[in-house]
DNA sequence: TCTTGACCTTCACGCAACGTCAACGTTTAT
DNA sequence: ATAAACGTTGACGTTGCGTGAAGGTCAAGA
């Protein structure tokens, strides 16, 4: 089956204008032009504006939707069921939202209170989402796929009052860290503390916990400047005493 | 609680652009500003711009959304249960696109085959939306939310033999039509045909057929151009025929 | 054969919703 | 008191098209 721009604008349910804008940015080309310059389109085309679609309902970028799908070692299938995947991920998010709009009709006709933080709950996922645009290449290539997948997922899934704790127990870790920071003794009983703290915090991130992955990921907050300067923000050289305490902590 | 732009942002995962933005076009105004020029956001701007963000969510231009929270008349439980309401049909679309890949992946793996228009399913939910964009309002006033609302709703449940099914109808009417126009008696067999095809036609988009309700749409076919034009295209004339035929198959 | 109308084409400007500098004042913490 | 972090207002850039304008193409009917 042959389709003109126009053919195929309505089969697929997009603008002629569309059509076109994606033959000019290289993103989609007619299998050819006839004598009139007339845009023709194939079987081929078609299934491929499929897949654009699909990834531009994930709110892809075309030209990464273009990266992705000219990319020679293109797999259709297994695009697929990643792209299946992430619908699903985004189906969740908005369970989340629709809880949260449930949550908010309750607390306007006054039945139950909620936080500030409460209110933005299913929006967070964008920000996860932007980091993961940002920082996710590198923090893969650092810590592995799992790792982050793992994390990202639990975070998102997080229920509020874990949420609230998280970001006690944050809260915790570092004022506990500052104090012992001041003893100068790694080892010392503040330290020691800091470091378990660390520890709970931790476990709200990682599916298991275990004495090398603590001790690795001490190690790799001072490799990592993102980290060191995370920790370092208010005293220089908190990373590597947090390092130094969690280290004695694992043994 | 009292925010800076800094702080409210990273409360709601946007950048402090967008709120200086939102604040430049009236959108969501801060409760004050300072003696220095920087924007105090209260309770009342953390809760409007949830309001913002949650219309944000369904893709409403900010303009609109300005138009919905600044309305007089907003009832923020009403407006919360008809945006969960939206959520939830974003959800079933969802569930449409994810089947759709499903079925995709059957596809490359050769276990099934699918049709072209199959390919664009769930897609077919952003052209209700662009519908509803365009011509909601008018065909809103015109007849009535329910109407409105009931035909987006089976045409976005409707199943893939259905949808099929529906267009084929709609072919059929179109012959028939034609060769019925073409004897001039609306009230002949060929014409009487149409009428009943249509009513089937109709049939897979209301939810309760009325004799009443079919011959008032036969009116306002010939009343509202979109429609004529659409019948009108072939020969003119035909949608007035159509009514005609219409009102004598009702009566 | 000529015209009409629905197609198609290529520019080219317009738009929303911000991102992203630049250039500069303010607050806070050490 | 000096830096770092945070605030301000322009103002131009970006993405993904919408929307003409100005004009070729093609089948069908007068």
């Amino acid at each position: 089956m042959e389709y003109t721009v126009q053919k195929l604008a309505s089969l697929a349910g997009v603008s002629t204008r569309t059509l076109r804008y994606y033959d000019e940015i290289g993103l989609l080309k007619p299998a050819r032009v006839n004598s009139s310059g007339y845009r023709i389109y194939g079987q081929a085309e078609v299934n491929r504006l499929q897949q654009i679609l699909f990834y531009r309902e994930l709110d892809i970028g075309l030209d990464k939707i273009k990266n992705i799908v000219t990319a020679p070692t293109f797999d259709e299938t297994k695009a697929l069921k990643e792209h299946m995947q992430e619908l699903i991920a985004k189906r969740e998010q908005l369970d989340v939202l629709i809880a949260n709009v449930e949550k908010s009709i309750a607390s306007t006709e006054g039945r139950i209170e909620m936080s500030d933080q409460e209110k933005f709950k299913g929006f967070k996922k964008k920000m996860v989402e932007e980091n993961e645009k940002k920082y996710g290449k590198e923090a893969r290539d650092l810590y592995g796929d799992d790792a982050v997948d793992q994390s990202n997922a639990k975070l998102m899934n997080m229920s509020q009052e874990d949420y609230e704790k998280v970001t006690n127990l944050e809260e915790e870790v570092k004022e506990t860290l500052a104090k012992a920071f001041a003893t100068g003794d790694p080892a010392g009983e503040l330290a020691q503390k800091a470091a378990d703290l660390h520890k709970q915090w931790l476990c709200f991130y990682w599916k298991e916990y275990s004495k090398e992955a603590h001790a690795g990921l001490a190690q790799m907050y001072v490799a990592d400047e993102r980290f060191t300067a995370y920790y370092d923000k208010e005293q220089p050289g908190t990373a590597e005493f947090l390092r130094d305490a969690i280290l004695i902590y694992t043994k």
